[in-house]
DNA sequence: CAGTGTGAAGCACTTCACAGCC
DNA sequence: GGCTGTGAAGTGCTTCACACTG
């Protein structure tokens, strides 16, 4: 199969997300049109992206909520659950942690790890902050899918290469660094300083 | 000037970090390729991204680490300081305003607003939360320049709206929701449901 | 006839390759 | 000789436009 785009990705989601909800209101079918105007993208778009994985339309009609919605999650690998393990007990940590919405859907915290004594054994929400010690020891009997590493830049390689090392699958890395991570570990990165830089520039050069 | 692509001004970013840090560790010149290592890109691609802004390099020798920081900083509109209103005092919310790394740099977190009056008067860090009802009658006195909006996704439009009438010029947005804004107001999301979404089909589709 | 599916065209970002300067 | 600056070529995403179908 042909790669897929990351935006295009992006997209899928953002069409999940408005069939979910046009589902809740009791719609039973969906132009590609209509989906655009909600993604902020074109028909053409919406039609192209889907056209990757198969014909969900029917002409002169349009899509069908609920089959749409069903082959979008299938898609996404979201007709599954996902554990979640956030690494990092800080402030950002334990506040992604109790974030519903960020839990929600198919991802679920199963365990929060830190390596500082005063945090290791903090309750949060249901959870306790574990030792990053026993990283190694908790994955060879239960291991999460995705990590969240909510750590300070220096550390976070570091960190990075642990949870490669004990299989973890993907990583979502909030720390301002490039990781190096080898191939078969997915990586995604937010990085709020270079957001608000992005927002800086826009503001400088773009004012009229 | 020709339009800058967000990917290039994202690498700008990434480039300055690396010349921060390497003026810390005593260093006076970079080559293009050096920087590309570090920022996970091509040599080629640093020159191009550069020469969009003018001919900083010295043929032969590499990039004056004090110069390039200096115009990377004035390019990326970080010569000044900004300010930031936090616009939610969720979980998240509340993280950001304390979060150091957020509020560095050149950042400055001024205020915090809920609608919640359970929350409203709470101390966070150096700051109280204010009401959001108040919003209008700071921003004629005092207004921050960027918004970061944490709300939940059915009042981040209104919320956003509001935002681009008190005369923000910025909003850096955590909601779900594809934001409507007047052309003037730059707008950039942050949404993690969909990177983890996106990690998501990265395990799923990807995987040998 | 409304709306999908899709090759072809258009556009934008990236990579190449080399002349030019230090 | 080393490394920048930059047109030209390459690649990939987006938009167009239209044949096709329910």
């Amino acid at each position: 199969m042909k790669r897929i785009a990351e935006s295009t990705v992006r997209r899928l989601s953002v069409y999940l997300r408005y069939l979910e909800e046009s589902s809740g209101r009791g719609l039973s079918t969906l132009s590609s049109d209509e989906l655009a105007k909600h993604a902020g993208t074109t028909s053409a778009q919406v039609r192209k992206d889907l056209s990757f994985f198969g014909s969900f339309g029917k002409r002169g009609l349009g899509y069908s909520v609920p089959e749409l919605t069903d082959s979008l999650r299938e898609i996404l690998g979201l007709a599954r659950d996902w554990s979640v393990a956030i690494v990092g007990a800080g402030k950002i940590g334990t506040a992604l942690a109790q974030d519903r919405g960020f839990g929600s859907r198919r991802f679920h915290v199963v365990a929060i790890y830190d390596v500082d004594p005063a945090k290791i054994g903090k309750p949060i929400g249901p959870h306790t902050v574990r030792d990053f010690a026993r990283l190694e020891s908790d994955s060879a009997r239960a291991r999460a899918d995705i990590a969240v590493l909510v750590v300070p830049a220096d550390s976070a390689q570091d960190a990075a290469e642990r949870l490669a090392k004990a299989g973890y699958l993907a990583i979502l890395n909030f720390a301002p660094v490039q990781l190096q991570c080898p191939p078969e570990v997915a990586v995604r990165s937010v990085n709020l300083a270079l957001e608000l830089e992005g927002l800086s520039f826009e503001l400088t050069s773009r004012r009229r």
